[in-house]
RNA sequence: GCGGACGUGGCGAAACCGGUAGACGCAGCAGACUUAAAAUCUGUUUUUCGUAAGAAAGUGCGGGUUCGAGUCCCGCCGUCCGCACCA
């Protein structure tokens, strides 16, 4: 050996391949294949302009899979493109004068350079990007359709209101009731929206869980709840003295009907804007709900309050049973019917506002086994099931029992009907911002809300815009809004707020499939060849808004005829956080990995200074605490194999992973023995062609080793076990290594191993 | 509060159906090569006792089922995550 050329050039060797990888077109893949398809996809990417770790982890899991299908012969789709459209591009405007545009396509082509030399399989021509109006065309199209099929409505709606930066918050976006940037107490605001009817599919959303076995459990379970199905009864309570009005309200829990002691109604309820109109102290309560934001710090502390009406409700199945009514702020008009029926000895909540305001607590259900008279309400309310008491006819029954029963009673009489509700709420995708997708919508004063004609798709965003004021740049640029309506030709505004970028995420793996089709977007030969997504490889964080807003759009465009799916992705693996450990020095002042070193000792210093420096514990990489790994430092000095086989060696996908310097040497050590082992094998190697020889003892057991780990390497891979393959991979590897030259039939058995780990391996 | 996941050496982890606990790697220790270092190679490494052969204990804690439990059941403790005034 040599001293040059003992040690692998990870520079060299890499680049050629993957020029070579480049010049033959290697990954990009037909739509007209014979061979049985798998499509593989990684979330893709929104351009902030670097490339983290947690990308490098995402798309070194769906690399390796692309590989793997490829080599079981598979026709493989695995393409990438950018997420382009959303609020960082804006604040890059607004902070240094940058257009959202420029911006954006700079940093795709900064992150399109620094993905191309992690040597990914992607078939690069099928590259897109949201914001560009090829792209968004279609989408727009995509609404005007759900519009026409009823899936899309305009309706008002309360929304998070910044009164400092004249725009909508996402609930994320405000901390503690204020807004997170301008740090103004938010207002709520009823405004017009658009919103897209996921409320419709909310039952075949649920269903759909079901058939997702191979998504993790875990995220069926949150999207499960958060569609949140209940069975219950919807019941009119007449008010005593009121002709004209009565309260419709909701409840689970129709068997405590006879423990009722009062009647709440939610502040916006149209019952107590109708009264307010002539009570000053209830419209100034109503308006103290209001200013409360929705938050959730703010509902943990916020005491529960209630205005009494005055009014008195009638309980339909107790008869002479009269309830106060409230107004109260723990009632959300969005749920339900906007009014429950309050029964304290059953319900915390209601417990509490009972004592609050001496409201009368009578028990209804007893714990299996306690008689009537021993059951005693304090501070907690009893809400296990049990037996009915003190509920005349019903004494006695079960509760599942007594639910069903009151039911039919209710129905019968005509004063109520069994009813499903669903926490689920309409997605409401107006945002009052520049850089999205339009919604293609124009308003004349005598047609009302006209969509934009086919024809005059896509609307695309004026590109002289300014960002020196707060406020949506669209509704104050001079010309563009003011157009003529398509119908009457009047003068009439363009809609000037624009689509949430989840929009753009929820069709992106259909466009895949046929990428430059201008005519229809998705085309549906290409789409019915290539999907559902087999694997969709993301972030846990995703586990609810995208992929079920993915799963909707999915519904909503078979229904439009775009598709011929239910389900999106048949197969999701939720990969966890690359993690590192957080360094601060001695002043508080968090410092990067770089910037400290361990001393012999194991005690860890600052490097410039000296000085001790505070270890903290591993969390996620993050920008603000400074506990990052630069990928293309790393690829630069070890290479992108080495980088891709420490993501996969240590911990399961799904777990995070700790990212070490140690443990990137270590994966570096074995690519650089891997290629010593197959460039100086221990033993010559037997001619490619030649015969299998008799083989016998050591050179036997090797060869059985080498046909065991190609069987669990591809169990491994075929489950994720990615860790495990790589165990098996580095004890064949061992195993080879201590293969006596000198065995009978070593020079076969070393060219088959040799060949083996190296297929594996790559 | 509700729901869920997890808990195994100094560290990341493995153990598929209940059958040799700790594969594979990291770190450590000892050695070889070297003037030396790096790199590489060899050995060793759960803990306690023992010079050793060996013995005992051991998968968060306490019980249980079983010939046999990291794995199954019951009850705790801890960590993490999701949802949360949902009637």
């Amino acid at each position: 050996m040599s001293g040059t050329d003992d040690r692998y050039n990870v520079k060299e060797t890499e680049s050629k391949w993957q020029s070579v990888w480049a010049e033959r077109n290697c990954f990009h893949v037909q739509n007209d294949g014979q061979n049985p398809k798998f499509y593989v996809l990684e979330m893709f990417p929104y351009p902030s302009g670097r490339i983290h770790m947690g990308h490098v982890r995402n798309y070194a899991l769906g690399d390796v899979l692309a590989r793997y299908k490829r080599a079981r012969g598979f026709d493989v789709l695995y393409p990438m493109g950018w997420d382009a459209f959303g609020l960082p591009a804006e604040n890059a405007a607004i902070e240094r004068g940058v257009h959202p545009a420029k911006w954006t396509y700079e940093n795709i082509a900064a992150m399109r350079a620094q993905l191309k030399p992690m040597g990914l399989s992607y078939d690069w021509e099928r590259e897109i990007a949201t914001c560009d109006p090829d792209y968004y065309r279609h989408e727009q199209k995509m609404f005007l359709d759900f519009l026409k099929a009823g899936l899309a409505y305009r309706k008002e709606s309360w929304v998070n209101w910044d009164p400092v930066e004249n725009t909508v918050l996402a609930n994320e976006q405000v901390i503690d009731g204020r807004g997170w940037r301008s740090g103004a107490p938010v207002e709520r605001r009823l405004l017009s929206q658009w919103f897209l009817k996921i409320t419709e599919f909310a039952e075949d959303l649920l269903n759909g869980l079901k058939t997702l076995e191979r998504w993790p459990d875990r995220v069926r379970l949150m999207q499960e709840n958060w569609i949140g199905r209940s069975e219950g009864l919807r019941l009119f309570f007449d008010l005593d003295g009121m002709t004209d009005s009565r309260i419709e309200v909701y409840t689970t829990r129709p068997d405590t009907l006879y423990g009722a002691s009062f009647v709440a109604i939610a502040a916006n309820h149209p019952l107590a804007i109708k009264l307010a109109e002539t009570n000053p102290e209830l419209a100034s309560f109503i308006a103290e709900c209001n200013r409360l934001g929705t938050s959730e710090a703010v509902l943990e502390t916020a005491e529960k309050k209630g205005f009494a009406t005055g009014l008195t409700a009638l309980n339909p199945i107790v008869e002479g049973q009269k309830l106060p009514v409230y107004v109260a702020n723990f009632v959300l008009m969005d749920y339900g019917t906007g009014a429950v029926f309050g029964c304290p000895a059953h319900d915390q909540r209601d417990l509490d506002f009972a004592r609050k305001y001496g409201l009368s607590v009578t028990p209804v259900v007893a714990p299996p086994g306690v008689a009537a008279s021993d059951v005693i309400i304090g501070d907690e309310a009893f809400t296990e099931p049990g037996v009915l008491i003190n509920s005349g006819p019903f004494d006695g029954l079960s509760v599942a029992d007594a639910k069903a029963q009151m039911i039919d009673i209710a129905e019968e009489r005509g004063i109520g009907q069994r009813s499903v509700n669903y926490r689920l709420r309409d997605w409401g995708v107006s945002r009052q911002r520049y850089w999205g997708c339009s919604i293609p919508i124009i308003y004349c004063p005598d047609c009302g809300a006209v969509p934009v004609p086919e024809t005059d798709l896509p609307v695309r965003l004026p590109e002289d815009v300014t960002f020196d004021k707060p406020g949506n740049p669209l509704a104050r640029h001079p010309t563009w809004k003011h157009v003529s309506c398509p119908h009457c030709g009047k003068p009439a505004e363009r809609e000037t707020d624009t689509f949430d970028t989840f929009f753009e995420s929820s069709w992106y793996f259909a466009r895949y499939c046929s990428p430059k089709d201008q005519s229809q977007g998705i085309d549906p030969k290409a789409a019915a060849r290539w999907l559902p997504v087999d694997q969709y490889i993301g972030g846990i964080e995703h586990a609810i808004l995208h992929l079920l807003y993915a799963r909707f759009f999915t519904r909503a465009l078979k229904r439009c005829g775009y598709l011929d799916i239910d389900e999106p992705f048949t197969g999701l693996l939720t990969q966890g956080m690359v993690c590192h450990e957080t360094y601060k020095s001695e002043d508080g002042h968090w410092l990067f990995p770089e910037e400290v070193e361990k001393t012999d000792g194991g005690r860890v210093i600052v490097s410039a200074s000296g000085q001790p420096a505070l270890v903290g514990r591993s969390e996620k990489m993050s920008k603000s605490k400074r506990n990052v790994v630069d990928p293309d430092a790393i690829i630069r000095t070890y290479g992108a194999d080495t980088a891709r086989l420490f993501m996969l060696s240590d911990s399961p996908p799904e777990r995070d992973l700790e990212w070490t310097a140690a443990g990137i040497e270590g994966a570096f050590r074995f690519v650089n023995r891997l290629w010593r082992m197959v460039m100086f094998p221990a033993a010559p190697l037997a001619p490619k062609e030649s015969v299998i020889p008799a083989l016998s003892g050591e050179a036997l057991a090797l060869r059985r080793q080498i046909h065991k780990t190609i069987v669990a390497v591809s169990e491994d891979l075929e489950r994720f076990h990615y860790n495990r393959a790589v165990a098996r991979i580095r004890e064949l590897a061992n195993a080879v290594a201590d293969l006596p030259p000198e065995t009978e039939g070593a020079g076969w058995v070393l060219r088959e191993g040799l060949e083996t780990l190296v297929q594996l391996a790559g």
